[in-house]
DNA sequence: CTCCTTTAGTTGACTTTGTCCACATTTGAT
DNA sequence: ATCAAATGTGGACAAAGTCAACTAAAGGAG
């Protein structure tokens, strides 16, 4: 790899963190933080959901994501049930509740990638959405 | 924009983000963060910088540069000088111990960028590279 | 079965990171 | 001259994340 290439893909990568944190400082106008809507986006994704199915998936600590859980279970957001053939393991599901702010965080996500677009043309946004599937593609199949 | 078009978009946004965070929690063997390495990146690249530049470039609250700052400087790795036609301001500058960390920093980086890339061909890495391009430039005429 | 290792999750104590607000000083515009 | 806005600082605090020790259960190997 030459040094141009780097350079570009760094650049890139500067670039991208101010996108993403844009994204996630509009910490949305519900009280709860990106990290604790990723945690109810991945279980609501899942079929079976373990905590430390989130742990590996979000890279986070396991005692942090133990009291993550323990919090949005407080709050009625998520419920715990121990599995029967193994019992260390709790499933981890979305309450109603927990299932009705994530359509709200959903659909306020949407209208954040609606606001970044507005302005480029169709054609313009199908270039991007192309070179994010070739680079998502290309870099998954190699480390992910 | 179509519901496919969000969807892939936050699906290469949830993505991005797992990359950058592998990025992010190797800042390994300095005993820096990402954060103050970013500000002597930021520095490094500016021929005038004050600290107001950095709080907006980097999205951090104005507080919280002031304490990196006062760090960074009780570490010696940056100086501050007070401007003359604006005594409110301080020119920031590395010093030359700053520029060997940054130096470090930026040889760790282009490191991790090649890790990253090992197992793809030039092509497919020109591919990358390339979408990459694109996206930025496209998005930054747009918004940023 | 028993012993041992591994896995899942919890808890306490702690550090780092980030936020909010009030403030001092200085500048620039009216 | 006055007043609003900009720049940076400091206190107090809250949120986010880390580390090590621990319980308890599961999965072997012998």
């Amino acid at each position: 790899m030459d040094k141009e290439t780097i350079y570009d893909i760094r650049q890139f990568n500067r670039f991208y963190t101010k996108v993403l944190g844009l994204f996630n400082n509009q910490i949305l106008d519900t009280n709860y933080s990106l990290t604790e809507a990723r945690v109810l986006f991945e279980i609501s994704e899942r079929t079976e959901c373990f905590a430390n199915n989130l742990v590996q998936e979000l890279n986070i600590d396991r005692s942090y994501m133990s009291r993550i859980l323990r919090k949005l279970e407080s709050e009625e957001l998520i419920e715990k049930k121990s599995s029967i053939i193994d019992s260390r393991k709790n499933f981890l599901f979305l309450t109603k509740k927990g299932e009705e702010l994530l359509d709200k965080i959903n659909i306020q996500s949407d209208e954040q990638i609606i606001q970044l677009f507005t302005g480029l043309t169709s054609s313009e946004i199908n270039e991007i959405r192309t070179s994010m599937m070739v680079i998502k593609e290309k870099l998954e199949k190699n480390k992910f």
